[in-house]
RNA sequence: GAGCCCGUAGUUCAAUGGAUAGAACGAAAGCCUUCUAAGCUUUAGACCCAGGUUCGAUUCCUGGCGGGCUCACCA
């Protein structure tokens, strides 16, 4: 929607003889204009001085009539128009209330149809805010596809087998002598994985006793079998809690059990064709370092798949679906080496179907990376309840008047909603410190400043109890600085949706949340809205409280973050 | 050794081939008989180093230095 006043911008600067495809900009200071209009370029063309051409342009556009621009001045190199605050809102407002909780949408996927894969656990281990920040990176992204006009197919891929497994239920075996935990088994399974981890590493002998599990199980061996399924159901269900409080809901999901025996057999397939080849202690390999991609192993020695043997077969599978047109899943950056590995082999094989993959930074502890090994993780069970702990406290003091249940929803909706901006609020590819107490901070940049402001706005409606009649409302009372700067972000929103998806960035949303909430803030605490000078100027404030607040929601729903009515 | 990612206030993070490099936390000082102080205002504080391309580089390129991840039987 500021597409309509770059129109009308444009326009302008053709009428003045100026037909350039220079980017605008924004000025540095509010006070210096809205919208800036660079003149190096044509400079150059004219073999001029930028800022003569700047003043010419300006002295052309004065004598023009204007309408949303409300303003034109040249400031050295630059031409800047200030734009009608009333004109402003009136185009802003309005589409915002028209599109409602679709404003911010495009449509530039054109239909076509995206499978996204995430966050593609592996059973029988801990699941931790690593793979929290999995999930949010995934959830944003499938929404910002959504919003642009994608279809969407929600896939999940669960690696229930392999070396991780074995070593699980080794430890099962022979550290816990069979004896299985009440409740919280995921849980369990994840500390006897760890455990066991920390005891082979120790005793390497016992490395056969694993192998040789390993290849039972993957053999469907009726001796260990029960056992395996009984324990990856533990999983599997513990997973579905999760995914339940994340709000996912998957149209389909990839079992690595299911798919190894299909890779086997490509990896056999490749090796017929000269792809692959046998390497050291008969190995399957390929080569890949004309490529600069090094030697990718398909086959252990001794037969057993890896990763990649069942990744042959899963990217083969998802296409089996009638018309995907891409496929996207989305990992730890630690393994973007490994997928381009997978995607040239695959390449190699002749398939040419789109394969994107997505890695994002991992999550870290001051004292370094996460290893359960080491007894240095955070688990989400465990980071939820103490943020919820901490809210409750918090919301309790404030509002002593709450009975039990509002306190107890309010602050269940707060929680996720602090757990999911921690997630994203950093780029994307970057690595997190997960501190605690920076991290899951209160004040500031976090999830609750951002509802705070929401529910700040919906308290102004509720008591503004003015009908606020549509086409009653008188724009042009809106003249004030802070209304502007909120009425130019919230007209930039739809851009926002495009250059996060353009980047796979949530926190490129994240960001624009906090500076929306923070202008309405300013706004908030300069201007009053309830008793502004007469009641028509209540009803146009109102009237731009609610489109930022419907801005604001729709661009948390993209975050998968709800908001509350007070807080 | 090679490849990929990263290096910005005390700390955690933004932005940008061009006008004064923005926030948050922390520090100092203010604002609640006025729409929710989980808020607002003010102050102090930063582009790893060296070359190159350019009218102009924090941004692009090259080389250092520093950190992270990855590279045949691990997941």
């Amino acid at each position: 929607m500021l597409g309509k006043v770059l129109e009308e911008i444009k326009n302008l600067l053709r009428e003045a003889g100026v037909d350039s495809t220079e980017d605008f900009s924004v000025p540095p200071d509010p006070s210096m204009g809205d919208i800036a209009f660079p003149c190096f370029g044509i400079a150059k063309e004219q073999k001029k001085n930028p800022a003569e051409v700047a003043k010419e342009i300006e002295l052309r556009i004065k004598n023009y009539e204007l309408r949303i621009v409300s303003a034109v001045k040249a400031f050295g190199p630059y031409v800047n128009f200030y734009l009608n605050t009333g004109e402003l809102a009136r185009l802003v407002i309005e589409e915002v209330k028209e599109k409602a909780e679709e404003y911010g949408n495009n449509d530039d996927g054109n239909g076509r149809k995206v499978m996204i894969e995430y966050p593609s656990q592996n059973t029988h281990k801990e699941f931790h805010i690593g793979h929290l920040r999995n999930i949010c990176i995934g959830n944003t992204l499938t929404r910002l596809y959504d919003k642009s006009g994608y279809k969407i197919s929600l896939v999940n891929y669960v690696n229930d087998f392999g070396a991780h497994v074995a070593k699980c239920l080794w430890g099962v075996i022979t550290l816990r002598r069979g004896k299985e935990p009440e409740d919280n088994k995921l849980k369990w399974l994840g500390e006897v994985y760890a455990e066991a981890g920390n005891y082979l590493a120790e005793h390497p002998e016992k490395k056969d006793e694993v192998e040789d599990l390993q290849n039972k199980f993957e053999a469907h061996d009726p001796s260990i079998w029960p056992l395996f399924s009984r324990t990856r159901d533990w999983c599997l269900e513990g997973f579905e809690k999760i995914y339940r409080e994340m709000g996912i809901s998957y149209e389909r999901v990839f079992y690595e059990s299911e798919l190894k025996e299909r890779g086997q057999q490509i990896v056999d397939e490749l090796l017929a064709k000269k792809i692959a080849q046998v390497g050291e202690r008969g190995a399957i390999i390929v080569d890949l370092t004309e490529y600069g991609l090094d030697i990718a192993l398909l086959r252990k020695g001794n037969g057993a798949g890896l990763y990649i043997t069942s990744d042959l077969a899963l990217a083969e599978q998802k296409f089996s679906a009638p018309d995907i047109d891409e496929s996207i899943n989305i990992t730890g950056d630690e393994q973007n080496f490994y997928f381009k590995q997978l995607f040239k082999i695959l390449e190699l094989n002749g398939f040419r179907r789109k394969l994107t993959h997505i890695g994002y930074g991992l999550v870290n502890l001051p004292e370094g990376k996460m290893s359960s090994r080491q007894g240095r993780v955070i688990l989400y069970d465990d980071l939820r309840e103490q943020v919820r702990a901490h809210l409750t406290t918090e919301s309790a003091e404030r509002h002593p008047d709450w009975n039990r249940e509002k306190l107890a929803d309010i602050t269940d909706t707060l929680t996720m909603a602090v757990l999911k901006f921690t997630m994203q609020k950093h780029e994307a590819n970057k690595v997190i410190v997960f501190n605690f107490a920076e991290e899951v901070s209160f004040e500031g940049y976090s999830a609750p400043y951002l509802l705070y402001a929401v529910a700040r706005i919906n308290s102004l409606i509720r008591k503004s109890e003015l009908k606020i009649s549509h086409s009653k409302i008188k724009y042009e009372l809106l003249k004030e600085s802070e209304e502007k700067q909120l009425l130019i972000l919230i007209a930039n929103y739809p851009e926002v949706i495009k250059k996060a998806l353009a980047q796979y960035n949530p926190s490129v949303v994240a960001k624009f949340c906090f500076d929306l909430a923070q202008k309405f803030s300013e706004f908030y605490n300069k201007h009053s809205v309830l008793n502004a000078e007469n009641e028509e100027l209540t009803a146009a404030r109102v009237a731009l409280c609610m489109a930022a607040k419907n801005t604001l929601v729709n661009a948390l729903g993209v975050l998968s973050i709800e908001t509350v009515d007070e807080m």
